[in-house]
DNA sequence: GCTCACAAACTTGTATACAAGGCTGTAAGC
DNA sequence: GCTTACAGCCTTGTATACAAGTTTGTGAGC
């Protein structure tokens, strides 16, 4: 692969994955062409990698945008994740020293961050977990394809969890590396599966991703009696500024 | 996804997956544009579309070849293969009747292929069978990683399996359904997990993908007896007709 | 004041032209 | 006869030009 055009697609999703670009973040070819110091057909050539990745997505004329997974997708994430990574640990006959003492080393990252307050890195270092983990078979394969869908998940815990409940995933994580330690591959496998329906269900479904969330905040009483400035309220976030793909309408009934 | 593009991507991968064809198989840019009607722009997307889902592979300025796995890259397929679809099994809680019934269906064409001596049809049916059960679970994303991992399985077998076992996989198959039918999932993913593995072990990985084993034919004495025809030997079928990518180069020792 | 139509600006879609590099065949030199 | 250098051809790599469609801003009409 051209390694320019890698750059590109590794810079994008990089920051996908460190939680820097939002999910229905507009990315516009000539832009990122300017960026990146390179024409557009190189910038197309990694947004074409990236969507066949399912990590963004491109709307006819329109432009490419960071996915928005809808309810039902990110169910399909996450019970994929649960099946992979279950299906990993259970695969294990044995975990490797080095492996182990590089699992415990994140999970002490993970602590780190989480008690210096670093939102920004301990994102990251949640979804790196299950990334290392799969490290574990010495499978690049099965680590890309990881890689990916935790870039997915990432995304969808951007768009439906509003507190991110990084104490109890560092948490779990530190079980299952310990579960591992006994060499009980089927209770760390469990606890896996445990740990993804945790983070999974502590998300709100229900709560469409809708680009006008931020414009129904400006529509409501508060901004009505007056504490809002004169900016023309339903003009103040156009919704082509963070468009949606995934067909969620404003819900008609408000 | 544009329409004309995905028609492109979607021919070259079903033909793979029906074994039509063949590994290191050269797919030049102009060609595939003559044949599909389009302009080299289009057939670089599908092929860098396929690229990101591990179906072929680029040689700068020499052309895409279909990939031909290593040694190591086809262990790590198998053993994704076998992560994935044991963990499947041991996620389904049950088995809905519909998707039993059609994987029923499924095996009984696959006998009825094997019984006509359809090898064509039958090596496509049985990758099918996989997909087919991921589609158990609803779950489209997780039915296209199988599906991407079957076409480098066939792939993979195409180049180290002399000897398809066809009647043997297609037991196997039935097996697995039998199972799921009784209910009994964990018996269903460990004659998963032995039926992949009996397909790997039914592989000779020791022999390496080598472009030049026709030549080698020519080569044996048999050859040297005289009944090979006047055709010179060392240019009848030139290294470069069907290259390959994995550096294998020809064994300097013969 | 509000709605609707239209035009301008902007973005992607596609093709094409040219650049850069690899492979093959040929011929000169040994 | 054998090796090696080189020219020509072929293929991909990249940029650019233009086509097609979308969005937005403006102004006429009601």
């Amino acid at each position: 692969m051209n390694p320019a055009t890698a750059n590109i697609e590794e810079a994008i999703l990089s920051a996908i994955l460190a939680g820097r670009i939002d999910p229905g973040t507009r990315l516009g070819e000539q832009k990122l062409a300017d960026l990146f110091g390179v024409s557009r057909t190189r910038v197309r050539e990694a947004m074409m990698r990236l969507e066949t990745r399912g990590v963004v997505q491109v709307s006819a004329r329109r432009g490419w945008y960071v996915v928005e997974p809808s309810a039902e997708e990110a169910r399909e994430a996450f019970q994929t994740r649960r099946v992979i990574e279950t299906g990993l640990l259970h695969s294990l006959r044995e975990v490797p020293a080095e492996v182990l003492k590089s699992l415990k080393e994140h999970v002490a990252m993970e602590r780190d961050a989480i008690g210096a307050g670093d939102v920004h890195s301990r994102a990251c270092l949640l979804g790196d977990f299950h990334i290392h983990l799969a490290d574990a078979l010495g499978n690049r394969l099965l680590t890309e394809i990881i890689r990916d869908l935790t870039a997915r998940t990432t995304l969808i815990s951007m768009l439906y969890q509003p507190t991110e409940k990084a104490e109890e995933s560092s948490h779990d994580h530190e079980d299952i590396v310990a579960a591992m330690e006994d060499g009980d591959l089927a209770r760390a496998a469990r606890l896996m599966d445990e740990h993804i329906g945790k983070v999974e269900a502590g998300l709100d479904l229900t709560a469409k991703p809708d680009p006008l969330a931020g414009l129904r905040a400006l529509l409501s009483p508060a901004a009505f009696a007056g504490n809002a400035p004169s900016v023309p309220p339903i003009h103040a976030q156009p919704p082509h500024d963070q468009p949606h793909i995934h067909g969620h309408p404003a819900t008609k009934e408000d």
